[in-house]
Order: structure tokens, then sequence, then C-alpha cells
RNA sequence: GCCCAGGUGGUGAAAUUGGUAUACACGCUAGACUUAGGAUCUAGUGCCUUUGGCGUGGAGGUUCAAGUCCUCUCCUGGGCACCA
């Protein structure tokens, strides 16, 4: 019998489908663990090989986990809602629901030929209203929440709303947006929409009035992590700012929770970096400036108090409402012409030119704190609105913005830190000595900074403050392939629905277009109100919406009294090892470590952090192949010759290369503009050949290098496609596709074939295990057991193959042997392993075997007695522990009566004397 | 500009964490078998001026010993980017 890859593989995959081998139970007396996925978002183009990537790693760990004895969760679904299907929907009128049913067919019929091992039974799809329902309901929670800062979690507003009515804003300590101080009494007389109002400034989901980013190509705003250099990184279409009202969560109030958090994580140091720097957390101060003939005064937040005898200006962002309290009569034509002009330039034309300095003077001075002398208020638009207090007190020497602002606009420089030289740039390091500087002088920054700020807070003139980058997210999209919002509005005020009324599914509209007087394409759906005809929220969540609590879904997806059980979530508790992209770093990873965060606040579930691990797998990259047209013509010159020639570089499919050689006779079939194309072909060792040039790229349908996983399975079997992506390289790595080493790994499983069966018949004896074998396996047990907790898989595919070829030397055939072999390699090679362990005669699958155990004697005994063959050459290797010389220690081994056996009579090549490691005579 | 990874044969990459540099695989060369080979097997394959020498982006350093540690420097990839 011959290694038949796709019977054997239709063959297993039926089977563990009908017997439901990986369906995950609750009640196990194994230790659970819990192993994900990041879900697919099912796109039209279906999975390309780069996909299965992190899937194959984690199924490898799956598998080899259950064989070490753990019940392990390993569930797969979709993530429904987003963007391109709405796209799709618009340009063809089709129903997004059908197009995204249809396309999650198609990647669950590409997942199923790789051998998976996923529990079916938990399929969660984001788009489905049985999952929805509980993105509604914790929308809802959100909304009945707010965030207390003396007890550090989220608490309902009910309670708040007790406390209000007892003691007024003064009573509570919250993380919250602007609010004007107000009493008991005040709070008691306010109306229903007053009180709601005030609320919205408390809720964790608020509504506000907030500079979004607008994106007029997709119709909608999008968060800050959906946009890349003022474009949208979906389509890439420009993004502008612009103030609408919108549904928002407070992740802020989270900021210090969510960086804290990391320290506990196993997740990899570039991630959790990427997470730290997008939370931004930054210490310094907020100081009050009084303004000239004002009783008004300037905030600003500063992290270089220190530097405060070196102010010299103040500059206001654009947006502030300081801008129309200081600004001057005498300047108020220029300003408004400033503000004018900075509203036109889109986020794109700012951050294209950085460079560029510009800003306006108010007319307004400020009074210097310390030396009572007048600063001049400016307005620049290098000072953000939304960070810290939009202001800030500008220090040329010390602050490359400020200095260039200073230079162009000829306002004086004050050194206040010793240690660089001001004339052509700022000193901008916290280090040197405090100069110029009053009672700072001579301290060093660090002691000055802290000494500054004491002295701010007793003279009453400001205080220590913390900053954090991370803003709160906005929640709205208008959009229609989204969560509809489970709120209604009852005279003006937004209300949640209750829970009978969910999931409030998403209504039929004729059109996926906004309305004709702009609302959301929600607006166009007939009857979009309450039973009692109150007006529905016309926006849908965002595409993160669906996405920030799947993985407590799975673990009791059918209740459908909450999210999931307290049992269920009790037994699984977290994620133990989550794989994905790093591309999610500061979307996804945020978002959900938020959300959990919140329902671990009211008690819901009982782990603050949701993903204990993560691993990050790197970009498979596609490798683009290029053919060379002559200018003008049909023909087409080889790589080799294109110099000669004024060419155009054309992508060409890369299913019609080999080895970066074109068929070309395929290529004329390629498409009709090429039937009747003339090669001129390069002439190599006799052979004419037309050679393609490559590059490294994305993969993408326009670049024509996309590979299916579907045409490898076809040619090779999944087992070797999981073997060669595994094989591939590092798995934190990118790296771009090739298949040039895909038949070393297709014959390292017909090897391992051809050790059971001689001539086509199985062969395998019940003797007992030579040494020599015993020492091959258990060489490639042990690096087997030390890859797959750092998932170097690439070297443990190497160990197997080494095994292998060492076993075939030694034309073993033992049953122990080969069975332990099986077994080790099962996770990787399900399919091949699960049809050679029922030749060896088991009756259970593979999947229900026990990891062959690591015997350490079987290694070190062989190391003294055998001398082993590397590389060809005859080696020696011995350990050795002495403490002396080399000298010492060549003489004694040289003399020893094994190491005099070994050598008689031969020529020694080479020695190599280690203290206190190793020996190692080489001879001929 | 700031932060994080990384740089090893013709190629993908290993290296017991300071101890035989280039395991394993691809590719290539030669041979065997074959009507044939995009099949299989065997041997070889870092470089050079080859009784020897040089080699892990470059230059120094620590060490009996450096791909690994330290200093400087040059490239590549990723992230952040007026965050005061």
């Amino acid at each position: 019998m011959s290694y038949n890859f796709q019977e054997i593989e239709a063959k297993w995959q039926k089977y563990w489908n009908e017997n439901q081998t990986f369906k995950a139970e609750e009640n196990s007396t194994k230790p659970k663990y819990y192993i994900l996925d990041m879900f697919p978002y099912p796109s039209g183009a279906g999975l390309h090989v780069g996909h299965p990537l992190g899937y194959i790693a984690s199924d490898i760990y799956t598998r080899f986990k259950r064989l070490a004895g753990f019940n392990v969760l390993h569930p797969m679904g979709y993530d429904a809602f987003g963007l391109p299907a709405e796209q799709y929907a618009i340009q063809t009128g089709r129903h997004p629901a059908d197009t995204t049913k249809e396309n999650i067919a198609r990647y669950r019929e590409q997942l199923d030929k790789i051998g998976f091992s996923y529990d079916w039974n938990r399929e969660v799809q984001t788009c489905d209203p049985k999952y929805y329902k509980w993105t509604q309901w914790a929308f809802i929670q959100m909304f009945e929440h707010y965030y207390d800062l003396d007890e550090n979690k989220a608490r309902p507003i009910s309670e708040l709303i007790k406390v209000l009515s007892e003691k007024g804003s003064a009573g509570v300590n919250a993380h919250a947006g602007e609010i004007e101080e107000f009493s008991a009494e005040q709070w008691n007389s306010f109306n229903e929409k007053e009180r709601e109002n005030t609320l919205q400034n408390y809720r964790l989901a608020f509504l506000a009035e907030t500079a979004v980013n607008w994106c007029p190509g997709l119709g909608t705003v999008l968060a800050n992590d959906e946009v890349k250099d003022g474009l949208s990184v979906r389509g890439s279409h420009p993004v502008e700012q612009k103030k609408m009202q919108q549904w928002c969560l407070r992740v802020s109030a989270y900021a210090p929770r969510l960086l804290d958090g990391l320290d506990e994580l196993n997740w990899s140091d570039s991630l959790k970096e990427m997470q730290k720097n997008w939370i931004g957390k930054s210490v310094g101060a907020e100081v009050k400036f009084d303004i000239k003939d004002s009783s008004e005064k300037i905030e600003v937040f500063t992290t270089r108090a220190d530097t405060i005898f070196g102010v010299s200006f103040m500059v206001l962002a654009p947006e502030s409402d300081y801008v129309s309290t200081v600004t001057t009569e005498a300047h108020k034509q220029e300003v408004e012409d400033y503000l004018a002009a900075t509203k036109k330039r889109s986020e794109r034309d700012r951050l294209a030119d950085v460079k560029r300095v510009s800003g306006v003077f108010t007319g307004s001075y400020c009074i210097h704190p310390f030396t009572g002398k007048e600063i001049p208020i400016w307005i620049g638009d290098y000072v953000l609105g939304g960070y810290g207090t939009g202001a800030v007190m500008a220090v040329p020497a010390h602050d490359s913005r400020d200095y260039a602002f200073a230079k162009h606009f000829d306002i004086p420089i004050t050194q206040v830190v010793s240690g660089g030289d001001i004339s052509e740039e700022s000193y901008d390091a916290k280090n040197g000595t405090m100069m110029n500087s009053d009672f700072l002088d001579g301290l060093k920054v660090k002691e000055a900074i802290k000494k500054m700020i004491y002295e701010v807070e007793s003279r009453g003139i400001g205080k220590k403050q913390t900053n954090y980058r991370l803003r709160d997210a906005i929640f709205s999209r208008q959009r229609y392939w989204g969560e509809p919002f489970p709120i209604y509005f009852k005279d003006g005020v937004p209300t949640p629905l209750s829970m009978d009324d969910l999931p409030l599914q998403l209504p039929e509209v004729d059109k996926f277009l906004p309305t004709e007087d702009g609302q959301p394409p929600l607006g166009r759906a007939e009857n979009w109100k309450t039973k009692d005809g109150h007006p529905l929220e016309m926006s849908t969540m965002p595409g993160f919406a669906g996405s920030s609590a799947y993985y407590l879904r799975y673990m009791d997806p059918h209740n459908e009294e909450g999210l999931v059980s307290k049992e269920a979530n009790n037994y699984w508790q977290d994620v133990d090892l989550y794989i994905g992209g790093a591309e999610h770093a500061t979307g996804h990873l945020i978002y959900s470590r938020y959300w959990n965060k919140f329902l671990f606040d009211i008690g819901y579930v009982c782990k603050e952090e949701p993903f204990k691990r993560l691993v990050n797998q790197g970009m498979i990259q596609g490798r683009s192949n290029f053919v060379y047209r002559l200018k003008g013509k049909n023909e087409f010159v080889s790589l080799g010759l294109k110099d000669k020639y004024d060419t155009q570089e054309i992508h060409v499919d890369v299913n019609i290369v080999h080895n970066d050689q074109l068929d070309m006779e395929a290529f004329k079939a390629w498409r009709p503009e090429f039937k009747d194309a003339t090669f001129i072909t390069e002439n190599i060792d006799g052979k004419e050949i037309y050679n393609c040039g490559y590059a490294v790229e994305k993969m993408s349908k326009s670049m024509f290098n996309v590979v299916n996983p579907d045409t490898i399975v076809e040619k090779y079997g999944a087992d070797t496609l999981r073997l060669y992506e595994m094989f591939l390289g590092p798995l934190e790595q990118s790296k771009p596709w090739n298949t040039n080493g895909i038949e070393g790994v297709h014959r390292f499983l017909k090897k391992i074939w051809n050790l059971f069966y001689t001539d086509e018949t199985l062969t395998v004896t019940d003797s007992k295990p030579t040494p020599e074998e015993l020492k091959v396996l258990h060489t490639c047990i042990k690096k087997v057991n030390e890859d797959i907790d750092t998932f170097s898989f690439n070297t443990s595919v190497s160990a197997f193959m080494i095994c292998v070829n060492d076993l075939a030397k030694l034309k073993c055939n033992n049953r122990e042997i080969l069975s332990d072999l099986v077994t080790l390699l099962s996770p990787f090679a399900p399919h091949f392993c699960e049809e050679l362990w029922r030749e060896l005669g088991n009756e259970t699958s593979i999947s229900f075997a026990t990891i062959p155990e690591l015997n350490e004697s079987y290694l070190i005994e062989s190391t003294h007695k055998y001398p082993i063959s590397i590389n060809g050459k005859m080696r020696f290797l011995m350990d050795i522990s002495l403490d002396a010389s080399k000298d010492e220690i060549e003489k004694l081994v040289l003399e020893s009566a094994e190491i005099q056996k070994w050598i008689e009579g031969k020529e020694i090549k080479k020695k190599i004397i280690v203290p206190k490691k190793i020996v190692n005579i080489v001879v001929a």
C-alpha cells in the first residue's frame, strides 16, 4: 500500500466528525485548557495559505495538550459583521446576510480540509441575533454603570443617582466628563432631560458631541485604530475631523488598569510595548497661569515642571475653549482666519507637512506665576485639543516643537537646563543641571521636577497629574451591517430597551445607503420604532463590538439566559492561549480587555484579564512573479535578458510559474490578450527557459500572488501543508510564501510510511527495541517536548526528520518505537498518524493516546557507550565536569580506557576539549 | 524623531543560551537504477591563493573560549508619531 493521502484524509475527517472526537465537555476530571484562535472575518476571497498558519500552530498545541491529559476547549467561529460585506452589498444589491452566509460556508469547507480539531458545536457567528443579543446586553450594562474612582471599579448608575440626590456632584469621585458642580437640591430640581444630560457624563456607554474621524468615502465614522496616516484602513479613503453626536465607550476610565494588567500577562514584549504606547501614560503637573487683566486662568499640562522658568509663550490648540476668552478685538480677524484655515486642512494634510510651523498671536498675555513677567498667548495647530488641557506652556529651549515655533515667530529662548547647545536646536534630554531658575538652580532635572511640583501644589497654582493618551472609543457607525443599538429615544432622552425586547434585530432596508436627508441606512427601515412609537437609534455598532466578548460565548454558546453561565465561566475561566496577528494590538486586544474588565467589575465573569498567554503568528507575505513585456508589443523577455530591451513589468499569476520559470503555454491560456504572446527565452543548460522576476509583497488578488491552501492540499495533502507551514520558519516571524521546500516535507512522510511497509505490506516486529533505536526516538521526544511550549515547531519538524532518517538507517520496524513516534507526530500530521495508529492495531482514535514519556537514561547511557556519526564523521562525545586545565583534561581523557579502546589504531583528526563541558574527538 | 524586533551558505533556516558555527530541508554537482523522470537511492556541497588560512552586516572590546556578552556603527522589517 502506498501513501494515498487523499483517501486517508477524507476518511479520518469523516470519522472525527461522525464520532464528535473533539467535543469539549464541562464535566471532566482532567484539568481544563482553553486554546483560542482569533476568529476570521469571512471575506469573499476565501482563505489563502497565510490564514491557517496560526490555526495550524494552535491545532498542534491543542492536540498535544489533549495527549498530555488536558480537557481542551478549542472552538472556532466568524467575525461576520463588517464593512466589506456592506460595500459589496452597495455595489451588487445583494444582502450582506446572504453573501456572509456563502462566505462562511466556503471558509468552513476550506478549514475542514486542513483537519483542524475544533469543537464545531460551539461555533459563534457575530451576526447571529442569538449571539448579538448579548453584545446588546453588554452595551446596556455599560449604559447602566459608571466608573467609581474610590472603589476603582464600575458601579451601577442607580447607586450614583442616590448619592447625587443626597450629596450632589461633590459626593462622587468618578471618572466622568466635564461637569459643572451641582448640589443635591439642584439635582432634585432637575427635570428628566436635565438629569439624563448630567448622567451622560458618568455612564460608561454615553452619547457625546466629539471630534470624530469622519470618512466620507465610507460614509461613516471610524475609530482611531481604523485610521492610518489619515486614510481609512479599509479601502484607503481620506478621513477628516468632524464634530458629531456619537455613542462612546468610556475606555479611558480603564486606562490605568489596562496598563497595570499587562504585567501579569504572558504576552510578547513587543505587543505589550505597543499597548503601553497606545495607552500612553505620562506623569506631570497641571499648572494654572493667570491671564493679564482678567479673572480667568489658563491651565496647562506639562511633564517638565522643572523648565517653568524657561517659559516664553503659551500655545492654545485651535479648538481650545480658551481661544474665545483670550482673543483681543485687535487680533480677532487674524485669529478667525487662522482657525478657518486650520479647519480646512484635513488630518492627512496636517500629517503630510508636520514640519510647517503655523500659528497666530491672540493679543493677550499670561502672568508668569514665579517671575510675574508677561507671557504672550499664541494659537498653534501643533497643540492638540484632545490631549491634556489643550494648552501648553512653551519652553523653546527644551522642546523641539516649541523651539521651531519660537524661531519661526522670533520669540526669545531662555535656557534653563545646562548640558546642551541651544543655538541650533533645543536640548530635550532629561538630564543636566538647572540654571536661570531661581530656587531650582543647581538641582538635577529629576530633583527639580519633584521640587517644582511640590512648590506648585503648596502655592495652590497647580497639582500633580497623570495623563493617558488612550481615548474613549467611538462606538457609532453610520452603517447597516452591524449590531443595532438597543436604545430608543423617549422625548429625546436615550433609553435602553428591556431584556424582553432583545435581540433587537436588524431591519430590512431597500438600499444599504444613507437616506436622502443624511441619516444612516437604518433610517430607511419601515417602522424603526418601539411598539409604543418611540424612535430607535439609527446607527449600528462597530466591528470590534462583536469580537470583544466572543471568547466568553464559546464557553456556553447555547445559553439563552445569559452570555455565559456562572458554572461554565467558573469551569473554563479564561483563555490559556490565544493565537493571532499582532495587527490587533491597539484595537481588538484593547477593547476585549476593557470589555472583560467591565464584566469582571459587575461580577459577571471570574477573571479580570481574558487572555493569559498570547502568541502572535507572523504574516505570510505573497511572493509575486513578474514577466517583462516589450513596450507596445505582445512579446515577453526573460529576466536575464530584460536589460537589453525597453520593458514594462507585469504581475503574472504565481500558479503558472514553477521555481520562477514561466509555463509559457499556461501563460497564453491565462488571459485572452496573451493568446498570441511570443517569448525571448534564455538558454540554460541546453534548455530554453523563461525566467520570471519576483518580489515579496502583500498577498492579494491584484498581484496574482494568492496561493489557496486547497491547491496544496490537493497536491500534497493536508498533513504535508501543516508540516510545511510549520517548517517554513519561526512562527512569529513574517515570511514570504513559497513552495520550494514542500517536496522535502512530503518525502519525509513517505519515509515514515516506508518504515511501516515493505513491498506494500505492513511489516512491524514486536521485538524489544534496541538501545540505538531508543536513543534515536528519545532524542526526538526530548526535542519536541522542549519545542512545544515555545512554539518552535520548525525545529520539531527537523527533529522528526532526523529521527526518521536514523530509524531508516537502523532499518527499524519495531512496533513500540513506531507507535511512540506516530503518537508524538500526530498533532502535526493527524490524518497520517491516525491511519498508521490503526494499522498498528489500536481501536480508539490516536487523540485519546498518551504522549510518549521521555526517558533521559536512554540518552545519557548511549552518549557514553556509543560513538555517534555526525555529518558522516565518527565522533566520541562525553560529558565531563572536571574543573581542570585544558591540558590536564586532554591527558586524562586520552588516557582513559574507554577512549583508548575506541581510538585504537585510528588516526585522530580533531580534538576539542572544553573545560567543564565536553570532549569531542573525531577519528578517521 | 522615539520604541521594538532582526541581520548566519545559492535559499528557508539550526545552534544544548558563552563551549564542534551552518543541524534539518530546498537547490546544485556526480553516480546508480530506469524507455523516461518534476520518481527513488548513494555520495558531495561555507569561502579562498588548500600540507594552510578565512569565515555569523561592519569596527573595536571582555574571555582559555563570542553568532551569543559590552561599546560604537551600518542596513532591514514592524509599531508610534506634533501626546507638551
